[in-house]
DNA sequence: CTAGGGTTATTT
DNA sequence: AAATAACCCTAG
């Protein structure tokens, strides 16, 4: 509960007008990086961006010829120069009136480019990916056999070789329990044997966790 | 090292 | 837009 109210300040609420969107959601017709730049500008923010790092956008992605300035210009959707791991495009800048703080994702955006507006920097993330059938299974096992919390263990007899660290395994869990434990309804993703969910289930019941210490 | 709060990424 | 999943940070 308290994490939802946390996790509706974190999106896109804090500036309605304003979020990101994949590659193949974005629409035409809406600002991208020119509107970005402009706003930058406008706002005069000094956690925004510098001149250098406008001039360094600029040859990298600025208009080379009459099309591509038109097309900048006239404020239609423009990739992130700064490549990354996943390609964003800004949709939907409101152009002028007032405006709250900015609170810009730092993936989309090189985090060089930006100074940190948060007293903790957050490092990339290194890798993103699901887990599957198998690994949970595994992972349900060990569960079983050494007891919830021994995550270390978990790692060094199952997962030797996984790229699995043991505090993924340990958020894995937690999340097998979000999913399977409480009245969630939603569809999950990732199909499970119902014999595993059971197995989840029961193992859930015999040793809560997260261990709530009070209210 | 683990628990748990937090953030980012992806899916619905 | 909001939920879910994966990953990060760090006190104790």
């Amino acid at each position: 509960m308290e994490q939802q109210a946390i996790q509706i300040y974190r999106q896109p609420l804090e500036e309605p007008e304003m979020f990101w969107a994949p590659i193949e959601q974005a629409e035409q017709g809406l600002y991208g990086f020119l509107g970005d730049l402009q706003l930058s500008i406008a706002s005069g923010s000094p956690r925004g961006l510098q001149i250098e790092n406008i001039l360094q956008l600029l040859e990298l992605e600025g208009p080379q010829d009459q099309t591509n300035l038109n097309d900048w210009l006239s404020g239609d959707l423009h990739p992130s120069p700064l490549l990354d791991t996943n390609a964003h495009y800004q949709t939907k800048c409101r152009r002028s009136g007032r405006r709250g703080t900015r609170k810009r994702r730092t993936s989309p955006w090189n985090p060089m480019f930006f100074e940190s507006r948060v007293s903790r920097e957050y490092t990339r993330r290194k890798n993103n990916s699901r887990w599957t059938a198998k690994e949970v299974e595994i992972l349900v096992q060990g569960v079983s056999k050494f007891g919830v919390g021994r995550w270390a263990l978990l790692k060094q007899q199952f997962f030797k070789t996984s790229i699995r660290t043991s505090v993924n395994l340990k958020d894995k869990w937690r999340n097998l329990l979000k999913a399977y434990q409480g009245n969630s309804q939603k569809t999950t993703q990732l199909y499970l044997e119902p014999s595993l969910v059971e197995q989840i289930r029961k193992l859930a019941a015999k040793q809560p966790y997260p261990n709530k210490r009070h209210t």
